[in-house]
DNA sequence: CCAATTATTGAGCGATCACTCAAGTCTATT
DNA sequence: AATAGACTTGAGTGATCGCTCAATAATTGG
């Protein structure tokens, strides 16, 4: 006994993702929103609370994808030292891709909060701490199948793998060309493996 | 013949730039600038025309302030490789003194603007590009000094550094700790150093 | 068919946005 | 002291901000 909805919640979370990271949050207005999610202020308002909400939400999408997309993308070979390489020379490669902004969404989010927008910004430095969690599993796996040397600081380097990872993709947001971006990730990927200990 | 104005330009500016790279400039309003700067909006726009030039203006800024001292820091010592990757590690020091961002303010306007922020974007650009230029100066220096190996790609090991920087900086604007930042930053300050060509 | 329940609508809320301008204030020159 | 010229003032512009809510529409169980 009820009417069912019109709309499609992660469709809408999907177009408000987009908007949102093209934008950022301060720039999107809700008129924006309505016209991107063919859906009336009233409308959005009971699906998704707020324009923090519906934010935080697609915020929550955009992790929870990333987060999946690279835990598959670093599990399908035998080597993880490779996977992570192969990882770096893919964020390159996929630079030339239409999408919202070639930066990572967490890292713009943070950049883009205000001391007022806490809620926001801390929900993304979570999700990125998540992310780091996540390469250090992949250190730590590369570790117990002796392709580092034992006395590896896994912290050190996923954080260090983090880094090029962020400054690859502001590189990309930046301008530079395709070619260069994919020396940088070159040099970056060859940095790593030149870490792996001999068998 | 003619009243003198009440307000320092350069000071006005500074505190402009403080409040700009806090809030970033989509969330910072002409109210805030107004309490910042002491100024009425009369008096605002008949300086500085509009928020957009007064932003412009503050970057513009901050960029001669960044590019000067770094040009000196970058001079100062008798080993231009040394004194880049001493600049890493200071990066990651200074992250704990007081600023407005920890993140360079030009990453900070890249990320923040909108396709309408087209001058913005682009003097961000620009900006970046003169910096990495001072780079590149620094490392051909190097070059010419006998540090580095003949055949390296001057171009590729700046835009490297750079890259390296800019994510020293926004790490420090995501909350990492200072110990584990200075090792990021001396991670990255050994692997320059490695390069050094044995005299 | 009739409730009961949920979704959609869109005019419009007060607040704030970037910005303007006529009037007033100050200073240097005469 | 008078005046010319530059600076400051601040109420007020229309537009837009995020958001609300009473009215209406659509659906299902009885």
């Amino acid at each position: 006994m009820a009417r069912p909805p019109s709309y499609d919640r992660d469709t809408a979370l999907d177009t408000a993702l987009d908007l949102f990271w093209q934008k950022g949050y301060h720039a999107t207005s809700l008129k924006d929103l309505e016209a991107a999610l063919a859906m009336k202020p009233g409308s959005i308002y009971a699906a998704f609370t707020s324009k923090e909400s519906l934010y935080l939400a697609a915020l929550e999408r955009y992790f929870t994808r990333n987060h999946s997309a690279i835990e598959t993308a670093l599990a399908c070979g035998t080597s993880p030292l490779t996977a992570l390489a192969d990882h770096l020379r893919t964020t390159a490669r996929n630079a030339t891709e239409a999408a919202p902004s070639q930066a990572c969404m967490l890292v713009k989010t943070i950049l883009n909060a205000t001391a007022e927008d806490t809620a926001i910004a801390e929900a993304a430095r979570l999700y990125l701490s998540r992310m780091g969690a996540l390469f250090s599993k992949a250190f730590r796996h590369a570790l117990d199948l002796g392709e580092l040397p034992p006395e590896t600081d896994i912290a050190r380097l996923a954080r260090r793998y983090q880094a090029n990872i962020t400054a690859l993709r502001i590189e990309a947001e930046g301008g530079t060309d395709p070619q260069a971006l994919a020396e940088l990730a070159e040099d970056m990927a060859a940095d790593l493996e030149a870490l792996r200990r001999p068998s």
